[in-house]
RNA sequence: GGAGAGGUGGCAGAGUGGCCGAAUGCACUGGUUUUGAAAACCAGCGUCCUGCGAGGGACCCAGGGUUCGAAUCCCUGCCUCUCCGCCA
């Protein structure tokens, strides 16, 4: 959500904004509903006023004289009730428009279609190379029967899987591994409902748009989260926090739950792309501070970084162009791991920083120590790891020609082994 | 799931149709007094929208309704608490 008064002033470089995310924008309509309703608004105030003094006045005479002046006051009354519909219902329109405006991009951010025009800024590591012929994630899953995918489908449709054994239970190791890697750097582990409400949705910004993505439970008016940015990011909704307490550094281990629509033979085999997964997400709130917020989107990208040094994965840091931001984004750097069986870097990881954006939208602000109005906070957000598709890079960068997997040494201590696989082919 | 009670300003808590944007206490801010502090006393003290301003409007959980007029009456929803039942 952006500031009304601010898209008053700045339609043409919201109109730009539209044009560098490809988001269909039409402004001129915006600012006509805009005037429309603050005059149908300025009418109904000024004739609420009159009536309430009016009424005021009626209270005081006597039961004679009152009956007399009511005649007025009801044809006054339905007057304003009719002005007053006019005005919700433009009130409605309006907050609809308003919700689906970009979020314009940041400068630096380059310009581009689609993903195939992000701009590489980092490498690092070198993808393997192999002296057999290397398999992919399925095979060696399947080989170890540790993966199994057509009963995960007959259980729940197409993108379901099973793990099993020991591959269940590194990714339970790689789970736990992140979340002691960010415990170290401060940030607070919440375990968070992972059914919300519309409220954390669009204050998130997922809805309206995303209702295609998400899985409803319409009975009750919840959605299963797709990530726990959603619940992370919406804990402090309309409170005003204090600034002493920011910036609010918190992580959530959760499943997350993706319909995958409109993806259709795409990334079918394997577990790439998957109906539910499970993912260590970082949230950050913080001040409302453009420096502040540049530097802490540069962290969080590091520590999902230095977790993939962790892991010894080949990976790149892309820049994200305008095309492929989404509508809250300022920026966002992608991370794309290795994956051998794709001949290609796959993305993995994700960090946004939204500004103020996510913070208007769910009334979140705090009270600035230097005393003043209370302002919206800047939020951010980034992956630390996702699993299965973590699982791919793992399994098929450290595979062995006998078909089992060498474990990095630094998950070594939570998986309990150095070698996948082993205990079951001994 | 059954029965009951309730949601009012930072907190506590009054307020059953016009004198209520809301008593009172606590907290907070400024002042007087004091060597300093405490106490006492005096004054101030909600949020948001809109307007250059004077001002106007909205808000007593949310949404509807009754009424010339609603914190107050009616309906629906959400949430909290107590008791009973059930349960990982």
């Amino acid at each position: 959500m952006l500031d009304p008064k601010w898209i008053r002033e700045n339609p043409d470089v919201i109109a730009e904004a539209g044009r560098l995310k490809r988001i269909s924008v039409d402004m001129p309509a915006y600012l006509a509903l805009d005037k429309k309703h603050r005059q149908i608004l300025t009418e109904v105030e000024s004739s609420r006023a009159y009536l309430k003094a009016e009424s005021k006045k009626l209270g005081k005479l006597s039961p004679e004289d009152r009956e007399l002046a009511l005649g007025d006051q009801k044809e006054r009354k339905l007057v304003l009730q009719k002005l007053e519909a006019e005005e919700q219902l433009l009130r409605k329109e309006l907050h609809l428009l308003a919700m689906k405006l970009p979020m314009p991009p940041a400068p630096e951010v380059p310009e581009g279609k689609d993903d195939t025009q992000n701009i590489e800024l980092a490498c690092v590591g070198t993808p393997p190379v192999f002296s057999f012929t290397p398999k992919t994630h399925i095979q060696i899953g399947e080989e170890l029967d540790l993966l199994d995918i057509p009963r995960g489908v007959k259980l729940a449709g197409s993108r379901n899987y099973l793990l099993k054994g020991e591959l269940a239970l590194l990714e339970q190791a790689i789970l736990r591994m992140a979340v002691d890697h960010m415990v170290k750097r401060g940030f607070e582990l919440v375990s968070v409902p992972m059914l919300v409400n519309r409220e954390c949705m669009e204050g998130t910004g997922y809805f309206p748009g995303g209702e295609e993505q998400a899985y409803l439970a319409e009975r009750d008016d919840l959605s299963l989260i797709g990530t726990s940015e959603v619940p992370l990011t919406s804990i402090h909704a309309g409170e005003k926090l204090d600034e002493a307490n920011l910036p609010i550094r918190r992580i959530a281990l959760s499943p997350c739950f993706r319909r995958e629509a409109g993806t259709y033979g795409k990334d079918t085999k394997g577990l790439y792309r998957v109906h539910q997964f499970w993912k260590v997400e970082q949230v950050v709130i913080g001040p409302h501070d453009l420096e502040w917020s540049l530097q802490e989107h540069r962290a969080i990208l590091a520590n999902a970084t230095d977790f993939l040094d962790l892991l010894e994965l080949p990976y790149r840091v892309v820049n994200v162009c305008g095309g492929d931001l989404g509508q809250g984004q300022v920026q966002k750097f992608d991370i794309e791991t290795w994956m051998p069986s794709r001949n290609s870097y796959g993305e993995t990881h994700s960090a946004s920083r939204f500004h103020d954006f996510q913070a208007r939208r769910l009334n979140l602000r705090y009270k600035p120590s230097s005393g003043g109005k209370p302002l919206y906070c800047h939020t951010l957000n980034n992956t630390v790891i996702a699993s299965p598709r973590v699982l791919i890079a793992l399994l098929e960068n450290n595979q062995n020609e006998d078909g089992t997997v060498r474990i990095p040494s630094a998950l070594q201590p939570f998986f309990g082994a150095k070698t996948l696989g082993k205990n079951i082919r001994a």
